[in-house]
DNA sequence: TTGTATGCGTTATCAA
DNA sequence: TTGATAACGCATACAA
């Protein structure tokens, strides 16, 4: 209900200056145990604790990890933030999160600057940015030896962050590989066209396709991701001659209205059709849904990328490159149906 | 790459003091026009804007919305935490988010004062706790007339915050009323024991219930909430004698493992069990999914909510009392099977 | 080892 | 109308 104490107070309460509180708060060499305890007892009793921000006005930097993620509804980035922000907070090391908020600009989508300007006016020492933004000017002034990590997404803009992300390719790699040993032979690909990882996604796809014999077709949708995107897409890829005998799509989202596709063309007298998703998030697993999808080891991601984060040597070592997570593929009924004849 | 511009650099550039560009950007009265375009000028020039939190070191609050979101995992709450700082946004008011993070204290649950501590360092004009959390200890210091909202959740703890809540006997009475008027006479209810909002969301059940006639049972969980905690309530609730017809569950999540207990009992012969859920998540809307639920208006709740954020007065008005927001059933699949005669 | 003085970027009070 | 100047809570070079 009151003011907070300040370091003032806690001098005053323990009868020495102000600085010596300081002191004993930055944990500097030469304070007295006597005076160190006596201060310590003080602030105790007053339950004072450092107003990091004050300091961060003084200091060059704050000591603590900024983490923007780019869309607070997708459950995969807040899981790698929040998984991120528990493994900095066992070593004591304290995390501040922002919303990067899009909004339209004079040309096309932008990033809000305001969310991310107060944070970094907060002086973090480095910077976590979870997720694809697009456009990265908001992060223009930041100092150059700034660790900055890139999680989910490429860092083409920023040309010294270090970009944590899934190796596509191995993605795919197990996707095909999956296809191809229960017998598919033509698959389709849905996803959408306008997004970062899009891109690559696809590209691997086609490639490792192409190595494992398998004729493939990709039906884009522009830049939605969500079922109804996944919908409409799966529809135009079940009308394709050949017709596929299995869609490997974008995400699980994506695939949740590709599997409402194919159970409608199914109700109609079709073949089933194997449905692959993305992200492994926790819908998939349901009894009802069952989707065979790409596990992002988020652990690992947040593993390394607090690695990064909080270690000026390894950054300066990764600087401008990227490290790859070996993802998994979690095999579900949607992929487990026997192929049928034909 | 470089340092951001500060009120010094502006001045030196525009030829005033310091002072003067002060008082442009507080918009305060006295400054001739002349001047005013001068600093404004210089500051479009070396692209300054204001430190919010040097600005709020002085002042006695920053003017910010402070956000603190129980649990990242739960979309309800990321999706009233992202909506209201939509709306807030709007209205040039700005947010800045942080996590609670529950640990293992001595004697339970804490939640972990850091984060929030230093969120309240920042000096925030009003406070938006979104979500239940197991206490409340961390807000303790508070000026008495500082707005505090809590959304989906009781204020206990909190003597003077408004809470804004969905009304969960008009929630209640609406499932009630839709599986008495499809013929059910005996209903089960799964729940978890010891949530805040659990106890009202139970009772609330029972009194309709009663009110509607229904024969009616409750499982309880302990506190998990998930779906397999649904799953192993409900086989519980399946085994009941007499056998209810229809199973209300305290959230989709649990509705999810309650549909899959029903659908292995249905595999062995045993008849088809209606599902009721609560949140209505997107989840629940999902073909194969199909879950009917009560659908709590995120809209609603957030703008209730900004408004007492944004206005003392209203905070004044209702401090200590509740905003009941009316939700909506979503009517689908899982209640729309003919009640098996017996 | 401890205390004093100054500055971080801003607001607010007072003279000029 | 404008410009010094003293805080805000803290860090740090320097003096005691």
């Amino acid at each position: 209900m009151t003011k907070r104490p300040t370091i003032h107070d806690v001098a005053r309460q323990a009868g020495v200056s102000k600085s010596l509180v300081a002191n004993v708060f930055r944990s500097a060499e030469g304070v007295s145990e006597k005076r160190r305890e006596a201060v310590l007892a003080a602030a105790e009793e007053l339950g004072y604790t450092p107003n990091a921000w004050a300091r961060a006005l003084r200091s060059p930097s704050s000591g603590f990890v900024g983490i923007v993620v780019a869309d607070f509804h997708n459950p995969l980035f807040t899981a790698i933030a929040e998984e991120t922000r528990q493994i900095l907070a066992a070593r004591d090391i304290f995390c501040f999160v922002a919303t990067a908020s899009i909004v339209d600009g004079p040309n096309g989508k932008v990033v809000d600057r305001a969310p991310i300007a107060h944070l970094l006016d907060l002086k973090p020492s480095s910077l976590f940015i979870v997720g694809s933004l697009p456009e990265l000017s908001a992060f223009a002034s930041l100092p150059k030896d700034m660790p900055i990590v890139v999680a989910s997404s490429s860092s083409a803009e920023l040309p010294n962050a270090v970009a944590v992300r899934t190796d596509e390719v191995a993605a795919m790699t197990l996707i095909c590989s999956h296809l191809r040993d229960l017998g598919h032979k033509t698959v389709a690909y849905i996803g959408p066209e306008k997004r970062p990882v899009a891109a690559d996604r696809q590209s691997a796809f086609l490639a490792r396709a192409k190595r494992s014999r398998i004729k493939s077709t990709c039906i884009t949708t522009g830049i939605a991701v969500d079922e109804s995107a996944g919908l409409g897409a799966a529809e135009a890829a079940l009308a394709l001659v050949p017709r596929p005998t299995a869609i490997v799509c974008f995400n699980d989202n994506m695939a949740f209205g590709a599997q409402s596709a194919v159970a409608r063309a199914a109700a109609g007298g079709a073949p089933e059709v194997a449905i692959t998703g993305y992200d492994n998030t926790y819908i998939a697993q349901l009894d009802r849904i069952s989707l065979t999808s790409i596990d992002q080891d988020v652990t690992e991601i947040a593993k390394q990328a607090t690695a990064i984060l909080t270690d000026p040597k390894m950054f300066s070592k990764f600087s401008g490159k990227e490290i790859l997570v070996e993802p998994q593929l979690a095999i579900r009924a949607s992929t487990r149906a026997p192929l049928s004849a034909g």
